[in-house]
RNA sequence: GGCGAGUUACCCAAGCGGCCAAAGGGAUCUGACUGUAAAUCAGCUGUCAACGACUUCGGGGGUUCGAAUCCCUCACUCGCCA
Protein backbone atom coordinates (compact mmCIF):
# COMPACT_ATOMS: atom_id res chain seq x y z
CA UNK A 1 0.00 0.00 0.00
CA UNK A 2 2.67 2.48 0.80
CA UNK A 3 5.17 4.12 -2.12
CA UNK A 4 8.59 3.91 -1.89
CA UNK A 5 10.59 5.21 1.14
CA UNK A 6 13.40 6.25 0.26
CA UNK A 7 12.68 9.13 -1.32
CA UNK A 8 15.08 11.54 0.84
CA UNK A 9 17.12 11.82 -2.74
CA UNK A 10 14.13 12.04 -4.85
CA UNK A 11 12.85 15.16 -2.23
CA UNK A 12 16.45 16.76 -1.67
CA UNK A 13 16.54 17.17 -5.94
CA UNK A 14 13.17 18.99 -5.61
CA UNK A 15 13.34 23.10 -5.74
CA UNK A 16 11.23 25.81 -6.64
CA UNK A 17 12.57 28.28 -9.54
CA UNK A 18 14.12 31.14 -8.16
CA UNK A 19 13.60 33.07 -11.18
CA UNK A 20 10.36 33.92 -10.31
CA UNK A 21 10.25 37.27 -8.35
CA UNK A 22 7.99 34.86 -5.27
CA UNK A 23 6.44 32.24 -4.47
CA UNK A 24 3.43 33.52 -5.20
CA UNK A 25 4.34 34.36 -8.67
CA UNK A 26 5.75 31.00 -9.61
CA UNK A 27 2.41 29.21 -8.51
CA UNK A 28 0.32 31.64 -10.83
CA UNK A 29 2.81 30.92 -13.49
CA UNK A 30 2.13 26.83 -12.94
CA UNK A 31 -1.54 27.00 -12.84
CA UNK A 32 -1.51 26.10 -9.38
CA UNK A 33 -3.94 28.99 -8.30
CA UNK A 34 -7.40 28.40 -9.64
CA UNK A 35 -9.34 30.78 -7.09
CA UNK A 36 -8.53 32.56 -4.16
CA UNK A 37 -8.76 35.31 -1.57
CA UNK A 38 -7.12 38.45 -1.44
CA UNK A 39 -4.62 38.30 -4.25
CA UNK A 40 -2.21 40.77 -2.40
CA UNK A 41 -2.39 39.74 0.96
CA UNK A 42 -1.91 36.33 -0.40
CA UNK A 43 1.25 36.88 -2.47
CA UNK A 44 2.25 39.01 0.67
CA UNK A 45 2.16 36.05 2.84
CA UNK A 46 3.75 33.64 0.52
CA UNK A 47 6.53 35.77 -0.48
CA UNK A 48 7.21 36.95 3.07
CA UNK A 49 10.34 35.56 4.52
CA UNK A 50 8.20 34.72 8.12
CA UNK A 51 6.86 31.49 7.69
CA UNK A 52 2.98 30.47 7.49
CA UNK A 53 1.29 27.39 8.30
CA UNK A 54 -0.82 26.40 5.58
CA UNK A 55 -3.32 22.86 5.34
CA UNK A 56 -4.83 20.70 2.73
CA UNK A 57 -7.04 17.64 3.39
CA UNK A 58 -7.60 14.38 1.93
CA UNK A 59 -10.30 12.63 2.46
CA UNK A 60 -10.54 8.50 2.61
CA UNK A 61 -13.06 7.77 -0.04
CA UNK A 62 -11.08 5.02 -1.58
CA UNK A 63 -7.73 3.27 -0.27
CA UNK A 64 -5.52 5.32 -2.72
CA UNK A 65 -4.52 9.02 -3.82
CA UNK A 66 -5.30 9.67 -7.72
CA UNK A 67 -3.89 12.16 -9.89
CA UNK A 68 -6.41 14.97 -8.40
CA UNK A 69 -4.78 14.54 -4.85
CA UNK A 70 -1.31 14.65 -6.54
CA UNK A 71 -2.17 18.16 -7.45
CA UNK A 72 -3.03 18.66 -4.01
CA UNK A 73 0.19 17.55 -2.45
CA UNK A 74 2.34 19.35 -4.73
CA UNK A 75 1.11 21.99 -4.04
CA UNK A 76 2.16 21.92 -0.76
CA UNK A 77 5.17 20.65 -1.60
CA UNK A 78 6.22 23.80 -3.23
CA UNK A 79 5.17 25.89 -0.63
CA UNK A 80 7.19 23.83 1.93
CA UNK A 81 9.95 24.18 -0.07
CA UNK A 82 9.72 27.83 -0.35
CA UNK A 83 9.87 27.53 3.68
CA UNK A 84 6.15 27.03 5.40
CA UNK A 85 5.12 24.93 7.21
CA UNK A 86 2.44 21.87 5.58
CA UNK A 87 -0.14 20.46 7.82
CA UNK A 88 -1.47 17.66 5.99
CA UNK A 89 -4.69 16.56 7.28
CA UNK A 90 -6.43 13.22 6.94
CA UNK A 91 -10.77 12.97 6.81
CA UNK A 92 -11.15 10.64 9.71
CA UNK A 93 -14.12 12.04 10.50
CA UNK A 94 -15.44 13.94 7.20
CA UNK A 95 -14.66 10.50 5.59
CA UNK A 96 -17.22 8.99 7.55
CA UNK A 97 -20.17 11.68 6.51
CA UNK A 98 -19.20 12.45 2.95
CA UNK A 99 -18.61 15.59 0.85
CA UNK A 100 -21.61 15.55 -1.21
CA UNK A 101 -21.40 15.12 -4.56
CA UNK A 102 -23.47 17.69 -7.44
CA UNK A 103 -24.85 14.32 -8.47
CA UNK A 104 -25.20 11.93 -6.00
CA UNK A 105 -25.63 10.46 -2.61
CA UNK A 106 -22.74 8.81 -1.26
CA UNK A 107 -22.55 5.35 0.25
CA UNK A 108 -21.51 5.66 3.56
CA UNK A 109 -18.38 3.72 4.13
CA UNK A 110 -17.69 1.19 7.64
CA UNK A 111 -15.67 3.14 10.54
CA UNK A 112 -13.19 -0.16 9.53
CA UNK A 113 -12.49 0.71 5.96
CA UNK A 114 -12.81 4.40 6.67
CA UNK A 115 -9.87 3.58 9.15
CA UNK A 116 -7.84 1.79 7.19
CA UNK A 117 -7.98 4.54 4.10
CA UNK A 118 -7.05 6.71 5.88
CA UNK A 119 -3.77 5.00 7.00
CA UNK A 120 -3.27 3.89 3.68
CA UNK A 121 -3.60 7.83 2.75
CA UNK A 122 -1.38 8.68 5.18
CA UNK A 123 1.07 6.78 4.10
CA UNK A 124 1.41 7.80 1.03
CA UNK A 125 0.92 11.69 1.85
CA UNK A 126 4.02 11.21 3.85
CA UNK A 127 5.81 9.85 0.12
CA UNK A 128 5.60 14.03 -1.11
CA UNK A 129 7.05 15.88 2.04
CA UNK A 130 9.89 16.37 3.85
CA UNK A 131 9.33 15.77 7.62
CA UNK A 132 12.94 16.98 8.87
CA UNK A 133 13.96 20.19 9.59
CA UNK A 134 12.31 23.58 11.01
CA UNK A 135 9.17 23.46 8.63
CA UNK A 136 8.80 19.84 8.92
CA UNK A 137 5.56 18.56 7.82
CA UNK A 138 2.77 17.19 9.98
CA UNK A 139 -0.13 15.16 9.96
CA UNK A 140 -3.25 15.51 11.22
CA UNK A 141 -6.63 13.19 11.88
CA UNK A 142 -9.89 15.25 12.25
CA UNK A 143 -11.46 12.25 13.96
CA UNK A 144 -8.58 13.80 16.87
CA UNK A 145 -10.85 16.98 17.72
CA UNK A 146 -14.14 15.55 16.22
CA UNK A 147 -15.01 11.94 17.78
CA UNK A 148 -15.89 13.30 21.42
CA UNK A 149 -17.35 16.28 20.12
CA UNK A 150 -21.53 15.50 21.40
CA UNK A 151 -24.01 16.64 19.44
CA UNK A 152 -25.18 19.39 21.84
CA UNK A 153 -21.64 21.14 21.52
CA UNK A 154 -21.39 20.73 17.89
CA UNK A 155 -24.98 22.59 17.35
CA UNK A 156 -23.99 25.11 20.21
CA UNK A 157 -20.60 26.06 19.81
CA UNK A 158 -20.41 25.86 15.90
CA UNK A 159 -23.52 25.27 14.63
CA UNK A 160 -24.30 29.13 15.46
CA UNK A 161 -21.72 30.45 13.59
CA UNK A 162 -23.55 28.67 10.26
CA UNK A 163 -26.51 30.08 8.29
CA UNK A 164 -28.65 27.54 6.40
CA UNK A 165 -29.11 30.40 3.93
CA UNK A 166 -25.62 30.57 2.90
CA UNK A 167 -25.17 26.94 3.23
CA UNK A 168 -27.65 25.50 0.79
CA UNK A 169 -25.99 28.09 -1.52
CA UNK A 170 -22.92 26.24 -1.66
CA UNK A 171 -22.92 24.39 -5.39
CA UNK A 172 -22.36 20.75 -4.94
CA UNK A 173 -25.34 21.45 -1.89
CA UNK A 174 -27.71 23.73 -4.51
CA UNK A 175 -27.17 21.55 -7.46
CA UNK A 176 -28.36 18.50 -4.97
CA UNK A 177 -31.12 20.54 -4.12
CA UNK A 178 -32.73 21.27 -7.35
CA UNK A 179 -31.82 17.17 -8.30
CA UNK A 180 -34.03 14.62 -7.87
CA UNK A 181 -31.86 13.05 -5.96
CA UNK A 182 -31.80 15.39 -2.87
CA UNK A 183 -29.43 15.63 -0.02
CA UNK A 184 -29.22 13.91 3.16
CA UNK A 185 -28.92 16.06 6.70
CA UNK A 186 -25.85 13.92 7.10
CA UNK A 187 -23.87 15.36 3.59
CA UNK A 188 -25.81 18.80 4.33
CA UNK A 189 -23.48 18.90 7.33
CA UNK A 190 -20.25 18.27 5.87
CA UNK A 191 -19.20 21.82 5.39
CA UNK A 192 -19.81 22.35 8.84
CA UNK A 193 -17.26 19.81 9.84
CA UNK A 194 -14.59 20.89 7.27
CA UNK A 195 -14.97 24.32 8.20
CA UNK A 196 -14.66 23.52 11.94
CA UNK A 197 -11.31 21.71 10.97
CA UNK A 198 -9.95 25.26 9.44
CA UNK A 199 -10.77 26.57 13.00
CA UNK A 200 -9.57 24.31 14.86
CA UNK A 201 -5.99 24.10 13.24
CA UNK A 202 -6.03 28.38 13.18
CA UNK A 203 -6.30 27.43 17.43
CA UNK A 204 -3.90 24.79 17.47
CA UNK A 205 -1.15 25.15 15.01
CA UNK A 206 -2.01 28.87 13.77
CA UNK A 207 -2.67 27.80 10.24
CA UNK A 208 -3.71 30.13 8.06
CA UNK A 209 -3.79 29.33 4.85
CA UNK A 210 -6.21 26.17 3.58
CA UNK A 211 -5.45 24.90 -0.38
CA UNK A 212 -7.26 22.72 -1.89
CA UNK A 213 -8.97 21.83 -5.39
CA UNK A 214 -11.35 23.88 -6.70
CA UNK A 215 -14.44 21.95 -6.20
CA UNK A 216 -13.25 23.19 -2.25
CA UNK A 217 -14.08 26.52 -2.39
CA UNK A 218 -17.22 26.20 -0.83
CA UNK A 219 -15.98 24.20 1.86
CA UNK A 220 -13.25 25.69 2.46
CA UNK A 221 -14.87 29.67 2.19
CA UNK A 222 -17.05 28.26 5.46
CA UNK A 223 -14.01 27.57 7.45
CA UNK A 224 -12.66 31.44 6.51
CA UNK A 225 -16.24 32.32 7.28
CA UNK A 226 -15.90 30.52 10.50
CA UNK A 227 -12.68 32.38 12.01
CA UNK A 228 -13.74 35.46 11.02
CA UNK A 229 -16.94 35.15 13.03
CA UNK A 230 -15.41 32.97 15.82
CA UNK A 231 -11.97 34.33 16.18
CA UNK A 232 -12.49 37.40 14.43
CA UNK A 233 -9.11 36.57 11.86
CA UNK A 234 -8.96 36.89 8.44
CA UNK A 235 -7.23 33.50 6.57
CA UNK A 236 -5.92 32.83 3.10
CA UNK A 237 -7.40 30.05 0.92
CA UNK A 238 -6.36 28.66 -2.80
CA UNK A 239 -8.77 26.84 -5.14
CA UNK A 240 -5.95 24.54 -7.48
CA UNK A 241 -7.74 23.88 -10.93
CA UNK A 242 -9.97 21.32 -11.51
CA UNK A 243 -7.19 19.59 -14.29
CA UNK A 244 -9.07 19.44 -17.85
CA UNK A 245 -8.28 17.74 -21.00
CA UNK A 246 -8.36 20.17 -24.14
CA UNK A 247 -10.06 17.73 -25.96
CA UNK A 248 -13.49 18.12 -23.50
CA UNK A 249 -12.40 14.34 -21.81
CA UNK A 250 -11.50 13.82 -18.10
CA UNK A 251 -7.87 13.83 -17.16
CA UNK A 252 -6.42 11.12 -14.71
CA UNK A 253 -8.82 8.43 -16.50
CA UNK A 254 -7.14 5.90 -18.40
CA UNK A 255 -9.90 3.53 -20.22
CA UNK A 256 -12.20 4.87 -17.80
CA UNK A 257 -10.27 4.28 -14.67
CA UNK A 258 -9.20 6.48 -12.57
CA UNK A 259 -4.98 7.10 -12.18
CA UNK A 260 -4.32 5.88 -9.07
CA UNK A 261 -1.36 6.33 -6.98
CA UNK A 262 -0.94 2.96 -5.48
CA UNK A 263 1.34 0.46 -7.69
CA UNK A 264 -0.94 -2.15 -6.87
CA UNK A 265 -3.76 -0.21 -8.09
CA UNK A 266 -2.37 1.15 -11.58
CA UNK A 267 1.07 -0.40 -12.11
CA UNK A 268 3.75 2.30 -12.97
CA UNK A 269 3.84 0.58 -16.72
CA UNK A 270 0.01 2.26 -17.16
CA UNK A 271 0.67 5.10 -15.08
CA UNK A 272 3.67 5.74 -17.54
CA UNK A 273 1.45 4.86 -20.30
CA UNK A 274 -1.20 7.60 -19.30
CA UNK A 275 1.67 10.52 -19.23
CA UNK A 276 2.98 9.57 -22.31
CA UNK A 277 -0.25 9.78 -23.82
CA UNK A 278 -0.73 13.49 -22.89
CA UNK A 279 -2.16 15.46 -25.54
CA UNK A 280 0.07 17.70 -27.52
CA UNK A 281 -2.22 21.25 -26.44
CA UNK A 282 -1.57 20.22 -22.48
CA UNK A 283 1.54 18.60 -22.37
CA UNK A 284 3.08 22.09 -21.18
CA UNK A 285 0.53 22.54 -18.79
CA UNK A 286 1.30 19.23 -17.27
CA UNK A 287 5.03 19.89 -16.78
CA UNK A 288 4.04 22.84 -15.11
CA UNK A 289 1.78 21.43 -12.30
CA UNK A 290 3.36 17.85 -12.32
CA UNK A 291 7.10 18.79 -12.47
CA UNK A 292 10.15 20.47 -11.03
CA UNK A 293 11.30 21.46 -14.01
CA UNK A 294 12.59 24.90 -14.33
CA UNK A 295 10.48 27.91 -16.51
CA UNK A 296 13.45 27.52 -18.57
CA UNK A 297 13.66 23.78 -19.32
CA UNK A 298 9.65 24.06 -19.76
CA UNK A 299 9.87 26.79 -22.45
CA UNK A 300 12.24 25.04 -24.00
CA UNK A 301 9.74 21.95 -24.32
CA UNK A 302 7.00 24.00 -25.43
CA UNK A 303 9.16 25.15 -28.89
CA UNK A 304 9.82 21.92 -29.03
CA UNK A 305 6.18 20.35 -29.03
CA UNK A 306 5.40 23.86 -31.99
CA UNK A 307 8.85 22.51 -34.19
CA UNK A 308 8.03 18.83 -34.18
CA UNK A 309 5.41 17.39 -31.85
CA UNK A 310 5.65 14.14 -33.49
CA UNK A 311 9.33 13.24 -31.63
CA UNK A 312 6.98 13.98 -28.47
CA UNK A 313 9.96 14.87 -26.74
CA UNK A 314 7.65 16.81 -23.55
CA UNK A 315 5.59 13.64 -23.38
CA UNK A 316 8.75 11.60 -22.58
CA UNK A 317 10.10 13.53 -20.39
CA UNK A 318 6.83 14.40 -18.63
CA UNK A 319 5.96 10.53 -18.21
CA UNK A 320 9.59 9.98 -17.27
CA UNK A 321 9.65 12.77 -14.43
CA UNK A 322 6.44 11.86 -12.60
CA UNK A 323 6.66 8.51 -12.93
CA UNK A 324 9.92 8.69 -10.92
CA UNK A 325 8.30 10.97 -8.62
CA UNK A 326 5.32 8.64 -7.79
CA UNK A 327 7.18 5.30 -8.04
CA UNK A 328 10.82 6.16 -8.18
CA UNK A 329 13.48 6.25 -10.73
CA UNK A 330 13.73 2.67 -10.96
CA UNK A 331 10.38 1.82 -12.26
CA UNK A 332 10.45 4.91 -14.82
CA UNK A 333 13.15 3.44 -16.37
CA UNK A 334 11.75 -0.10 -16.55
CA UNK A 335 8.59 1.35 -17.90
CA UNK A 336 10.83 3.06 -20.78
CA UNK A 337 12.27 0.01 -21.69
CA UNK A 338 8.77 -1.72 -21.44
CA UNK A 339 7.27 0.69 -23.62
CA UNK A 340 10.05 0.50 -25.89
CA UNK A 341 9.84 -3.25 -26.77
CA UNK A 342 6.58 -3.09 -26.83
CA UNK A 343 5.86 -0.38 -29.07
CA UNK A 344 9.03 -1.16 -31.07
CA UNK A 345 8.63 -2.86 -34.41
CA UNK A 346 8.84 -6.32 -35.13
CA UNK A 347 10.42 -6.74 -31.53
CA UNK A 348 8.86 -9.94 -30.83
CA UNK A 349 11.47 -11.85 -32.67
CA UNK A 350 14.62 -9.96 -32.01
CA UNK A 351 13.85 -9.08 -28.29
CA UNK A 352 15.69 -11.91 -25.83
CA UNK A 353 12.82 -13.56 -24.32
CA UNK A 354 14.36 -12.10 -20.65
CA UNK A 355 13.93 -8.95 -21.81
CA UNK A 356 11.03 -9.38 -22.93
CA UNK A 357 10.05 -11.10 -19.39
CA UNK A 358 11.80 -8.01 -17.43
CA UNK A 359 9.80 -5.63 -20.05
CA UNK A 360 6.05 -6.83 -19.34
CA UNK A 361 6.74 -7.47 -15.70
CA UNK A 362 3.80 -4.71 -14.78
CA UNK A 363 1.26 -5.97 -17.38
CA UNK A 364 -1.51 -8.49 -16.23
CA UNK A 365 -0.19 -11.77 -16.65
CA UNK A 366 -1.73 -15.04 -16.49
CA UNK A 367 0.20 -18.50 -16.54
CA UNK A 368 -1.89 -20.43 -19.29
CA UNK A 369 -1.66 -23.97 -20.44
CA UNK A 370 -1.33 -24.81 -24.14
CA UNK A 371 -4.48 -25.42 -25.13
CA UNK A 372 -5.68 -21.86 -24.20
CA UNK A 373 -8.10 -19.73 -27.13
CA UNK A 374 -7.09 -16.25 -27.85
CA UNK A 375 -10.84 -15.45 -26.84
CA UNK A 376 -10.26 -16.95 -22.91
CA UNK A 377 -6.82 -15.25 -22.66
CA UNK A 378 -8.38 -12.12 -23.45
CA UNK A 379 -11.03 -12.56 -21.06
CA UNK A 380 -8.50 -13.97 -18.34
CA UNK A 381 -6.54 -10.95 -18.56
CA UNK A 382 -8.92 -8.85 -18.22
CA UNK A 383 -8.30 -7.14 -21.89
CA UNK A 384 -11.73 -7.85 -22.38
CA UNK A 385 -14.80 -7.62 -20.19
CA UNK A 386 -16.53 -10.68 -21.43
CA UNK A 387 -16.03 -13.51 -24.35
CA UNK A 388 -18.79 -11.53 -26.40
CA UNK A 389 -16.55 -8.31 -26.24
CA UNK A 390 -13.51 -10.97 -27.05
CA UNK A 391 -15.37 -12.35 -30.44
CA UNK A 392 -16.39 -8.31 -31.32
CA UNK A 393 -12.34 -7.34 -31.04
CA UNK A 394 -11.49 -9.98 -32.74
CA UNK A 395 -13.91 -9.71 -35.68
CA UNK A 396 -12.93 -5.93 -35.91
CA UNK A 397 -9.55 -6.67 -36.21
CA UNK A 398 -8.39 -5.23 -33.00
CA UNK A 399 -6.82 -8.83 -30.71
CA UNK A 400 -2.91 -9.46 -31.77
CA UNK A 401 -0.34 -12.39 -29.96
CA UNK A 402 2.91 -10.84 -30.61
CA UNK A 403 2.05 -8.32 -32.99
CA UNK A 404 0.13 -10.83 -35.35
CA UNK A 405 -3.55 -9.97 -36.12
CA UNK A 406 -5.33 -12.67 -34.28
CA UNK A 407 -8.12 -14.38 -36.61
CA UNK A 408 -10.50 -16.24 -34.97
CA UNK A 409 -11.19 -16.10 -31.14
CA UNK A 410 -11.21 -19.81 -30.94
CA UNK A 411 -7.28 -19.97 -32.25
CA UNK A 412 -4.90 -20.85 -29.82
CA UNK A 413 -2.69 -18.65 -28.46
CA UNK A 414 0.04 -20.77 -28.50
CA UNK A 415 -0.22 -21.56 -32.59
CA UNK A 416 0.73 -17.71 -32.52
CA UNK A 417 3.92 -17.90 -30.16
CA UNK A 418 5.92 -19.09 -32.20
CA UNK A 419 7.80 -20.91 -29.82
CA UNK A 420 8.07 -18.23 -27.00
CA UNK A 421 6.70 -19.06 -23.85
CA UNK A 422 6.25 -15.69 -22.97
CA UNK A 423 3.08 -14.42 -24.69
CA UNK A 424 2.16 -10.49 -25.04
CA UNK A 425 -1.38 -10.29 -25.88
CA UNK A 426 -2.63 -7.28 -27.44
CA UNK A 427 -5.99 -5.81 -27.90
CA UNK A 428 -6.27 -2.34 -30.00
CA UNK A 429 -2.87 -0.49 -30.23
CA UNK A 430 -2.16 -0.18 -26.82
CA UNK A 431 -3.43 -2.21 -24.42
CA UNK A 432 -1.28 -5.04 -23.37
CA UNK A 433 -1.38 -7.96 -20.83
CA UNK A 434 0.55 -11.32 -20.98
CA UNK A 435 0.86 -14.72 -21.04
CA UNK A 436 2.82 -17.63 -20.07
CA UNK A 437 2.84 -21.04 -20.78
CA UNK A 438 3.42 -23.52 -17.69
C1' G B 1 -49.98 14.79 6.92
C1' G B 2 -52.58 15.58 1.81
C1' C B 3 -52.28 15.72 -3.56
C1' G B 4 -49.61 15.19 -8.08
C1' A B 5 -45.27 13.51 -10.99
C1' G B 6 -41.39 10.14 -11.50
C1' U B 7 -37.63 5.61 -11.03
C1' U B 8 -35.52 2.32 -18.48
C1' A B 9 -28.90 -0.34 -20.30
C1' C B 10 -22.25 3.45 -18.59
C1' C B 11 -24.95 8.69 -18.77
C1' C B 12 -29.12 11.52 -20.93
C1' A B 13 -33.55 9.85 -23.01
C1' A B 14 -37.74 7.34 -26.18
C1' G B 15 -41.07 3.34 -25.54
C1' C B 16 -46.82 2.70 -22.64
C1' G B 17 -49.82 -5.36 -24.00
C1' G B 18 -46.90 -8.90 -28.77
C1' C B 19 -43.04 -6.46 -34.61
C1' C B 20 -38.47 -4.68 -27.48
C1' A B 21 -32.26 -7.06 -26.00
C1' A B 22 -35.49 -2.22 -25.97
C1' A B 23 -35.35 4.21 -30.84
C1' G B 24 -32.07 8.54 -30.56
C1' G B 25 -27.91 11.22 -28.54
C1' G B 26 -23.51 11.25 -25.59
C1' A B 27 -19.48 8.32 -23.80
C1' U B 28 -16.50 3.88 -24.26
C1' C B 29 -14.34 0.31 -27.52
C1' U B 30 -12.37 -1.35 -32.67
C1' G B 31 -10.52 -0.21 -37.70
C1' A B 32 -8.45 3.42 -41.50
C1' C B 33 -5.19 7.79 -41.39
C1' U B 34 -1.11 9.00 -37.71
C1' G B 35 3.13 10.28 -33.72
C1' U B 36 1.23 4.34 -29.01
C1' A B 37 -1.56 11.77 -31.00
C1' A B 38 -5.66 15.30 -32.35
C1' A B 39 -9.31 16.00 -36.05
C1' U B 40 -12.03 13.10 -39.59
C1' C B 41 -14.43 8.73 -41.65
C1' A B 42 -16.38 3.72 -40.79
C1' G B 43 -18.03 -0.05 -37.41
C1' C B 44 -19.22 -2.32 -32.52
C1' U B 45 -21.42 -1.82 -27.72
C1' G B 46 -26.47 -7.38 -22.29
C1' U B 47 -24.57 -12.56 -21.59
C1' C B 48 -23.67 -17.56 -23.15
C1' A B 49 -22.26 -24.08 -24.92
C1' A B 50 -24.75 -18.33 -30.20
C1' C B 51 -28.95 -19.09 -37.23
C1' G B 52 -30.65 -20.69 -30.73
C1' A B 53 -31.09 -19.74 -25.52
C1' C B 54 -30.83 -16.98 -21.07
C1' U B 55 -30.94 -12.48 -17.90
C1' U B 56 -32.33 -6.97 -18.10
C1' C B 57 -36.47 -1.67 -17.92
C1' G B 58 -36.39 0.71 -8.91
C1' G B 59 -37.80 -4.15 -5.26
C1' G B 60 -41.70 -7.83 -4.47
C1' G B 61 -46.42 -9.91 -5.93
C1' G B 62 -50.48 -10.41 -9.55
C1' U B 63 -53.56 -10.23 -14.38
C1' U B 64 -52.57 -12.32 -19.37
C1' C B 65 -51.23 -17.31 -24.22
C1' G B 66 -47.79 -13.03 -23.81
C1' A B 67 -45.73 -7.17 -19.77
C1' A B 68 -40.60 -2.24 -19.79
C1' U B 69 -45.77 -1.44 -21.02
C1' C B 70 -52.05 -3.17 -17.06
C1' C B 71 -53.16 -3.97 -11.46
C1' C B 72 -51.48 -4.27 -6.15
C1' U B 73 -47.69 -3.29 -2.80
C1' C B 74 -42.94 -1.60 -0.81
C1' A B 75 -38.77 1.71 -1.31
C1' C B 76 -36.66 6.09 -3.01
C1' U B 77 -36.85 10.99 -5.59
C1' C B 78 -39.11 15.59 -7.14
C1' G B 79 -43.01 19.38 -6.98
C1' C B 80 -47.32 21.80 -4.83
C1' C B 81 -50.40 22.34 -0.47
C1' A B 82 -50.63 21.90 5.02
Amino acid sequence: MALSKSRADVLAAQKNDDTFEGLFDELTWRGFVSVSTDKEALAAALNGSEPITFYCGFDPTAPSLHLGHLVQVLFMRRLQLAGHKPLGLVGGSTGLIGDPRPTAERALNSRETVAEWVASLRSQIECFLSFDGDNAARMVNNLDWTADLSALDFLRDIGKFFRVGTMIKKDAVAARLASREGISYTEFSYQILQGYDFLQLFRSHGCTLQSGGQDQWGNIVGGIDLIRKAEGASVHAVGTPLITNSDGTKFGKSEGNAIWLDPQMCSPYAFYQFWLNQADADVVERLKIFTFLSRAEILEYEAQVMADPGARAAQKRLAFEVTALVHGEQAARDAIAAADALFGRGFFDSVPEELLRQATSDLVSVAGEESITVGQALVATSLVASLAEARRVVAQGGAAVNGVRVADVADLVADYARGRRIVVLGRGKKAKAVVVFD
